[in-house]
DNA sequence: CTGTTAGCGCGTTCAC
DNA sequence: GTGAACGCGCTAACAG
């Protein structure tokens, strides 16, 4: 019943060597003094004993326990969170490591009870996630705990992974422009707390600093720009169905999320206006609602899977520079843009 | 530089006592045959140096890492998985366990490893999820590594947690009998795999189950029964389109899921129908868009985090029967059904 | 060349 | 109250 775990004194005695000659050949030092004869056998008897390292022993010695801490605010809500994690686990299965995960809520106290829960575990790094990107202060980790900021930006020289929502941002223009539009074109979404850079999350900002810089650029201005706080279905559809009661129509809408473009949709369909016929629209994030709609909805993706990995590969990699890492956001094309 | 990580000796060695006395002070042992002095000047010692002990050292001795493996076949993808592991993860901090995440994607071969990666960390227990419910082949696990299945059925006698289908698939059937509803009453989602139970999983044929035994104890039957294999918007708005080509129009709708009745809602809509005062409509899974719809919709929750949180809770009771451990599911009233 | 012994890392536990 | 052994694997020093 007692099945004891298989240590590599079991190895050892199996190959009728010491532990220490098995593990140097189990290791494979680069000294390899030992015989080819017996690293045979001691691989032969690990192999045929099914044998394991314990991680939790050899992390006492060696410094290291092939596990990452990931540290998020929000874990389930939106499908981002689970892309940044499953990028994260992917690229850790790849280096053999594993994840450990830990929620904070976005609680400064559960943070750093988070963080010492990771430590205790003599975790080799830590990347630290937010939801909605933001500047934060990077938590103290001892030297050789390694940090990487995902989604989130600090002041303090530190490693951080983010979308490029400037790059992203301009090619939800460049859709729009290169479709034909060039005049009745609404931004739904904008705040003053964007351009003051105090509103949710930092990459926003760029995002729709993307959006002017290549308006600009193209010799083109927002016919208007509706101003929405919280950016669910049910304010796109207030802010539109207002639009809508105007003399005349918008031709596009670029919207700056792509619930705010659900709101768009059910506005324009009750209207009995149609997508993209009457009004082209594009969008962000590509939410899952984002397939869903008819006609599909165009978006700029957040690559929420490839920023994740890249954390991760930060973090393992060691010799990467400090600063910001730009994750291009991926144009998906659908069907609501329509060519003019 | 080098912040050594403070350890049980640097606390005794200020406390004035051996590591002995530190150790069984600070774990609280029984037999507290030391002073109180002793302990104060141990405790006192521990706060200043903000001692924490090494997860890994202790482990080698008791055989407890205070860690859960949690294995999914998906991460990502639905809210359904971040929301196991949401719950999960509440569950594990409030007993002050963390979380090791892995991801299968329903290899057996990325399983074994996954679970070889976790065992080889001393994981005191695993949970085990699949996102499709289904029936599973438990790991083998040593005897000290408990194990829970979550969403998932095996033969063998084990633990597991799922949604309480049968009750769901009832309740949503006295949403609409309760409303007035006896008549044009139109199943959607129904196929022959299902009640073959060789669907895509285990507790869908519940699902149905219990709107069949709810319609029958209520002397109700199906108006018809629209059969579709994949369970996505496209299909359920072609299955409604089909649907509303005919001379009589449905009075209500029970989708099988919630993309399946967004599908709907927007076959209804292009056709200048409404909901509910045309046709009710009753789903399952309270997916995200449940919320965006217009009018709300009306569905029987998958209690995500509930069922993480309780498989987790499972895992640490250790006292828990074996057997299946259902979760109910909520009723989300929103706008989606008429009374008539 | 081929291998072994001893001791460490950190916390727990038992005999004294 | 303490010293010493132990859990498991790694590594520096040492020996045929």
């Amino acid at each position: 019943m007692t099945t004891r775990r298989v240590t590599l004194a079991d190895v050892a005695r199996r190959a009728g060597l010491s532990s220490s000659a098995a593990s140097m050949i189990l290791n494979g030092r680069p000294d390899t003094r030992l015989s080819k004869d017996a690293s045979d056998r001691v691989h032969r008897a690990a192999a045929e004993l099914g044998y394991r390292p314990n991680v939790a022993a050899r992390s006492l010695r060696v410094d290291k326990t092939q596990t990452i801490g990931f540290i998020s605010d929000t874990v389930a809500s939106t499908r981002f969170a689970s892309g940044l994690i499953k990028g994260a686990l992917a690229a850790a299965e790849q280096a053999e490591h594993v994840i450990l995960l830990a929620e904070t809520g976005g609680d400064p106290t559960r943070e750093t009870e988070a963080i010492a829960a990771l430590l205790d575990r003599q975790v080799d790094g830590i990347v630290f996630a937010t939801m909605r990107s933001r500047e934060v202060v990077a938590p103290v980790l001892p030297d050789n705990t390694r940090l990487v900021l995902l989604n989130a930006t600090s002041d303090s020289h530190s490693t951080s992974v983010l979308p490029d929502e400037e790059r992203g941002g301009r090619a939800a223009v460049s859709l729009l422009a290169d479709a034909g539009h060039r005049e009745g074109i609404v931004l739904l979404g904008h705040s003053q707390e964007i351009e003051r850079d105090v509103f949710r999350s930092t990459t926003v900002a760029r995002r729709l600093a993307g959006t002017r810089a290549e308006m600009q650029d193209r010799g083109l201005t927002f016919e208007r720009e509706e101003s929405i706080w919280e950016w669910a279905p049910q304010q796109g559809f207030t802010a539109v169905e207002a639009l809508l009661a105007e003399p005349v129509l918008p031709r596009a809408l670029l919207c700056l999320n792509d619930p705010l473009a659900f709101g768009a949709y059910q506005a324009l369909t009750e209207r009995g206006l149609r997508v993209p016929d009457d009004v082209s629209i594009v969008s962000f994030d590509n939410d899952e609602i984002a397939s869903y709609l008819r006609p599909g909805l165009t978006t700029i993706a957040l690559p929420h899977e490839g920023m994740g990995a890249r954390a991760v590969e930060l973090l393992l990699d060691g010799t990467a520079p400090h600063g910001e890492h730009l994750v291009e956001m991926p144009v998906i094309v659908r069907a609501s843009i329509r060519q003019v």
